[in-house]
RNA sequence: GGUGAGAUGGGUGAGUGGCUGAAACCAACAGUUUGCUAAACUGUCGUACGGGAAACUGUACCGAGGGUUCGAAUCCCUCUCUCACCGCCA
């Protein structure tokens, strides 16, 4: 959630930074936005003047009683219950208005950095980084569904009959690499000082508030009606939210959690190419980064998470490539993403399989989130930032078709200690 | 699910209708002393939002939301959570 004051002072740089988000009227709407501020300051300082005449005349009441002058007690009495109904009319109004001010103020996605490339969609991202030049003309003969029902790694039908598409089922061979994968994951983030978190996986509203998904999002997460809970869409919301409404110490900065969990996501309205195989799911398997950090050095820190994530990725031996979104195809909280792509040899087509943002004070003000600063004795609010390390599915899809050979599908270097086998095996028939 | 007890500042915890935004202690911060560290002593020290160039000042906040009252941390109602015991259960 952006805040008011530094729209006020920033409003040429706002306006421009929410045109780039695709937000349209940006100018109208900050200003239909500082209007209603004025207005909730004006009859704020009312109702706040008025209040303090009625704490006035309420101590005036307990002086006469105590000086035995129970007449004038009750006089004050009578002469207050006007002002005291006005002053609650105007409280009700300041309480309207901010109300209102917050519904607008919610909607509004987080201003991009002045490094974010204008643009529509995936079209106008910038390729910071390829791995490889040659990585579009890799081509492997096999798809990964074919591959992954050849060696009966993964039965999509099964997950059908138990709960629906988009829910595969892992079997066999197919089951030990995602642990695999998993623990591989997990072991390369906590080497470079990531504390691991098994957070929950059900959430409340406040927690789906806090990191930015609600409102407006309620679509894309599973929601369990009887409880009010829904369905974590990635680890983010939980891990960040074991920090809302916390002071800290400037110390205790930079905070860096890791978490493996399953996410859910109903992806409602996708279809075709996008959903074959395991391109696209309802439930997939995940292992998220996040850092809470001192605002001064976020960005600082986006690089590092940017390059830790690229060194997991290297470590694979799959070619890939990292964009630099543009602001039409970022997401609502972020003020910076890179994305990551691996290149789908089997489908020739690349695959987004790590996201990693800085939010800035977007998510953090919402969640309440403030440490003290030691140099100026002040609360500033935290930025949080996160990325993945890694989504699965489109790993795993992207391993088998490029390590796809006559007799099986080798297992990278990295992955050895985790699997205890080397190859992927066709199953006796 | 049932019964009972609770929820106070960064933390522990006092406070049962008016000079309490809140004792005390711990932590934190600044200083003094000491050869560094430590200890001791002194001082500062809640948050948010208004007004003000600033010094400063107003209002609100004692789990959340309502109510009673001239006045509520304190009394009443509802909800949430925590703890204990019972029930159920991997």
């Amino acid at each position: 959630m952006l805040q008011i004051p530094y729209l006020r002072d920033h409003r040429e740089i706002a306006i421009k930074a929410l045109t780039t988000k695709k937000l349209p009227h940006a100018a109208q709407t900050l200003d239909a936005l500082f209007k209603l501020d004025d207005e909730r300051r004006r009859v704020l300082t009312l109702c706040e003047h008025n209040q303090a005449t009625l704490n006035q005349q309420a101590k005036a009441v307990g002086l006469a009683m105590k000086n035995g002058l129970p007449q004038e007690a009750e006089k004050i009495k009578g002469e207050v219950a006007v002002l005291k109904e006005q002053t609650a009319a105007l409280g009700a109004q300041v309480q309207a208005l901010e109300g209102e001010i917050h519904q607008q103020l919610v909607r509004l996605p987080n201003l991009p950095h002045k490094s974010v490339p204008e643009g529509n969609g995936p079209d106008q991202n910038e390729v910071v980084l390829l791995s490889d030049p040659n990585a579009e003309n890799i081509q492997r003969p096999q798809p990964h569904w074919d591959l992954a029902t050849q060696y009966r790694l993964i039965d999509f039908e099964l997950g059908v009959k138990v709960t629906g598409a988009g829910f595969p089922v892992y079997t066999g061979q197919g089951a030990k690499i995602q642990r695999a994968l998993i623990q591989y994951f997990l072991d390369f983030n906590t080497a470079a000082g990531y504390t691991e978190i098994q957070p929950p996986i059900l959430i409340n509203e406040d927690s789906g508030f806090g990191t930015g998904q609600l409102p407006d999002k309620e679509g894309q997460m599973y929601f369990v009606t009887e409880d009010r809970l829904y369905l974590a869409p990635t680890a983010e919301v939980p891990v960040t939210n074991l920090y809302r409404d916390l002071l800290l110490q400037e110390n205790d900065l930079p905070i860096l959690n890791t978490a493996y969990t399953p996410c859910f996501r109903r992806e409602a309205g996708s279809y075709g190419k996008d959903v074959r195989g395991l391109n696209r799911l309802h439930q997939f398997d995940k292992v998220e980064i996040v850092q809470i950090v001192h605002p001064d050095q976020s960005y600082a820190i986006l690089e590092v998470m940017k390059n830790h994530v690229a060194q997991l990725v290297t470590s694979l031996g799959m070619p890939f490539r990292i964009l630099r979104l543009c602001g039409g195809d970022m997401g609502f909280a972020s003020a910076l993403t890179y994305d990551f792509e691996i290149w789908s040899a089997g489908q020739g087509r690349w695959l987004e399989i790590s996201s990693v943002s800085n939010f800035e004070s977007f998510q953090t003000n919402r969640l309440r989130l403030r440490f003290k600063e030691k140099e100026s004795g002040k609360n500033r609010l935290a930025h949080s930032l996160n990325g993945s390390a890694l989504a699965l599915p489109r790993i795993l899809a992207a391993l088998l078709e490029f390590y796809q050979e006559e007799d099986g599908i080798r297992i990278p270097d990295a992955l050895l200690p985790y699997t205890g086998f080397t190859k992927i095996t066709r199953p006796s028939p």
